[in-house]
DNA sequence: GCCAACGTTGGC
DNA sequence: GCCAACGTTGGC
């Protein structure tokens, strides 16, 4: 099991709108950047991933599984961008706001600290479980 | 809204 | 294949 994490800006999709998908979930589309891409490639069905909130929010608010592994996306033509599925599974219980994690000395190597410009990143696995347990988890 | 960082494009 | 110009992202 790997651990990811996915960036979206509220006002485009935000956590509610992932939720009100439910448990059929929906593509993660409109990605079109290839270090993004190409670790959605590597992604399987059952990894878990975390929400965050760009822009507004500041944070990373939920929890989604990837429920279909890669394959092109619905939203373009152009055959080199793919993305997976993905569906809400459950909120964190309190947000882990980026200042936090820029705070936490355990979490300087995250790539949402790093490469603070790419969307989807993997996530270490000690790197889940110390944000989950500052979420509440 | 600004602007720094950084990824992409395209001319050479 | 280099690199300048340009566009986009995302924190502040």
């Amino acid at each position: 099991m790997q651990y990811w994490l996915f960036k979206s800006e509220p006002y485009k999709w935000s956590w509610e709108d992932q939720k009100a998908e439910g448990a059929a979930g929906g593509e993660w589309d409109g990605i079109r950047n290839y270090q993004a891409r190409n670790f959605m490639r590597r992604m399987k069905v059952g990894d878990h991933g975390f929400f965050y909130h760009s822009n507004e929010g500041l944070e990373i608010v939920g929890i989604v599984e990837v429920i279909a592994e890669s394959h092109p996306d619905s939203t373009t033509d152009d055959p080199r961008w793919d993305c997976v599925d993905v569906k809400a599974v459950r909120d964190m219980p309190r947000p882990v706001t980026l200042k936090e994690i820029k705070a936490t000395p355990e979490l300087s190597e995250m790539s949402l600290v790093k490469s603070m410009r790419l969307s989807v990143q993997p996530v270490t696995a000690q790197e889940w479980a110390i944000v989950c347990r500052m979420g509440g988890l």
